[in-house]
RNA sequence: GGGGGCGUAGCUCAGUUGGUUAGAGUGACGGCCUGUCACGCCGUAGGUCGCGGGUUCGAGCCCCGUCGCUCCCGCCA
């Protein structure tokens, strides 16, 4: 017999029943019965029952064991009689006889229990991660995560997809996110640094000449954290193809990401490919947001010419930019709920308020109620219940901003706010969409110079001479400027973003030029890949999906650590490992790197 | 860098208007119990109320500061 096991905890069914067994695994519960001792025992296929009775041998040792130790036991398979079979377990219908009990490993009192489903304070799961991922929750969503990427692996490759590794030691870039940067010992004074995300050195693919290129890349951005994104490194789906237009890169990743969701959805529904389409502005415009959470049936109007007529008077909202969110059938909540949000728009967004008109049936005509609707006579209030699709019984939020972008950016908010606390969410899908036609650039106001909107490498949709011939006069021309740049999004969540390359030396010159940066500059800091571009570059282009975010949709989890194996704190720390860490004097030296501490007050 | 929330037993939490000796559940330990599967019953131990200062006759509670965790904003091509 082997030393450990002839079976798992998971296995053994009725017609293992006569068979003499050993398992082992760890003690996930005790019941001491006094005449009688139930052991279960876990491991990473499930649990088995065990019992011994105080006049066998094996009892002193068994009634020893406490939770979480580590035990081998061996003796025979019995059935449960028909009263004490358990139906929540796949082998709740046998139980094993300790004859034997061995003692693997014993574990001091826990600073987080195993068993149960309770929540735990963060810092005690992540220092003691080992114990945390033992929880079947947390250990099944980790089971997902590897289910989920063989998944997409097996997909990308009957795609005719190739996966390729690009190194992890590479050069900083300048544009994007802060990297996290490597001391060269051979090279004093200068840095390697970890790859935001592998985009030149698929781009460089490409050049040589390889179709299909996928990896499930490792990305290392030194950002801060949130919720949905982990603070230093994550993982990307990250993939790129040659001779292709947008179209022919979203016919390649909707089956993909299609057929993933399906796999795992477990009754969820999926949107069927092809995922709608929704141009930028018309998402900003609609949903205040370029990430939009299809599940929430709310449509944001714009209203402001409503607003301007001469017959309103309301002179907040003159000459600004009013949205219109409507809130379907809140007019029958109290007016602490009004002044609820008033008071969310006034603190956490800092906007002036957030007005509101509720819509009552008045003899079978529309009235209006609320503190704003005396401002506002009948043909004007027609027009925003036509414009914004309200009825009698619904309320309409109203968003102002002298700027565009901060009154879209309030009415987008209020709109994700409105869905949730009126129930509107529909849980149990996904819905699916591609976010189209980003802005190549947007106006820095704070440097009082043009950036670029997202990401620097994408071809702008434009004709080449005319792109060429622009200069700075063409200002708004410039900030008018679409990239074949998209992003898909799933439940209000960026699963990724993508665009057809630049694979012109000159475009791309210009582009950064156009971003201020000198052409010796960027001939400077994208040598690589603008000289490669200068040996036959074929046109490309790609998307990266977030591997954390899949999982986290899929696993239902509203944080990516609940996904992440070994995840970091907020603050960047593994609490575990004790990462970041003090080094020794010599590994300084040898780095030719002198600490400077920020001064304490 | 900024804002919100939280911090009381190993763990999850309660703790009234500032008032005597800070509680419960769970876990640990001991005892009882032959069919449980969140077993049940009895008992014991377990506390720098995050830390420091202040107000007060009196602070877990109020004030100031600080630290930690978390969520958000900035940031994330």
């Amino acid at each position: 017999m082997h030393a450990y096991r002839t079976h798992t905890c998971g296995q053994l069914r009725k017609e293992a029943v006569g068979q003499r067994v050993r398992i082992s695994g760890w003690v996930n519960r005790r019941r001491d019965h006094g005449g009688l001792l139930f052991i279960d025992l876990r491991d990473h296929y499930g649990i088995t029952q065990c019992v011994v009775e105080p006049d066998e041998a094996a009892f002193a040792q068994a009634d020893r064991c406490r939770s979480e130790w580590v035990v081998t036991i061996t003796g025979p398979v019995v059935a449960r009689t028909p009263d004490t079979v358990n139906k929540e377990n796949p082998t709740g219908e046998i139980e094993i006889r300790i004859e034997e009990i061995n003692i693997e490993s014993m574990a001091q009192e826990l600073p987080l229990p195993v068993f149960g489903d309770m929540d735990y304070p963060e810092d005690t799961r992540l220092k003691y991660r080992f114990l945390d991922l033992r929880r079947e929750r947390i250990h099944k969503n980790i089971t997902l995560r590897s289910k989920v990427i063989s998944s997409i692996r097996r997909r990308m490759i009957e795609q005719g997809f190739t996966e390729f590794q690009t190194p992890i030691l590479t050069a900083s870039s300048p544009e994007g996110a802060r990297d996290f940067l490597v001391p060269s010992r051979m090279h004093p004074g200068k840095f390697y640094a970890l790859p935001q995300a592998p985009q030149q050195f698929k781009q460089l693919i490409m050049v040589a000449g390889f179709d299909r290129y996928f990896q499930i890349a490792p990305c290392f951005r030194d950002e801060d954290a949130r919720a949905d994104r982990s603070p230093g490194e994550f993982y990307q789906l990250d993939l790129e193809m040659s001779f292709v237009t947008q179209d022919d890169v979203f016919a390649a990743v909707e089956p993909v990401l299609h057929g993933v969701f399906e796999e795992f959805a477990n009754g969820r529904a999926v949107s069927p490919a092809p995922f709608p389409r929704i141009a930028y502005d018309e998402s900003m415009l609609k949903y205040g947001v370029d990430k939009p959470d299809l599940r929430n049936p709310i449509v944001i109007a714009d209203v402001s010419e409503v607003f301007a007529r001469d017959d309103v008077e309301f002179k907040a909202f003159k000459n600004k930019t009013v949205r219109a969110i409507p809130a379907p059938g809140a007019a029958s909540q109290p007016r602490s709920f009004f002044d609820k949000l008033n008071d969310w728009a006034r603190g956490e967004m800092s906007a002036p308020g957030l007005g509101y008109i509720v819509f009552e049936d008045d003899g079978g005509k529309l009235a209006g109620k609320g503190p704003i609707a005396k401002f506002i006579p009948e043909p004007a209030l027609s027009a925003l219940a036509q414009k914004s699709g309200v009825k009698a019984g619904d309320a309409l939020f109203f968003s102002a901003d002298a700027k565009k972008d901060r009154a879209a950016a309030l009415a987008g908010q209020a709109r994700i706010r409105l869905g949730r606390e009126l129930g509107l969410i529909r849980e149990g899908e996904f819905k699916f969409c591609w976010i189209v036609d980003f802005p190549m650039y947007e106006w820095n106001e704070e440097e009082k110079k043009i950036d670029f909107s997202h990401n620097p490498f994408s071809m702008p949709q434009f004709d080449r001479a005319k792109f060429l011939a622009l200069d700075q006069a063409d200002k708004d021309t410039i900030l008018g400027l679409k990239a074949y740049q998209y992003d898909i999004v799933c439940n209000g969540l960026e699963l990724s973003s993508g665009a057809i390359r630049n694979h012109d030396p000159d475009v791309m010159l210009k582009a950064f030029e156009i971003a201020g940066y000198a052409r010796e500059e960027t001939e400077t800091k994208f040598a690589g890949m603008l000289n490669a571009f200068r040996f036959g570059a074929p046109p490309h282009g790609g998307t990266a999906p977030g591997i954390d975010r899949i999982v986290m949709l899929l696993a239902g989890e509203e944080n990516l650590r609940e996904v992440t194996m070994f995840p970091m704190n907020q603050q960047a720390q593994d609490l575990m490992m004790n990462a970041p860490s003090d080094v020794t004097q010599k590994q300084l030296r040898e780095l030719h790197i002198r600490v400077v501490q920020p001064e304490t007050k």
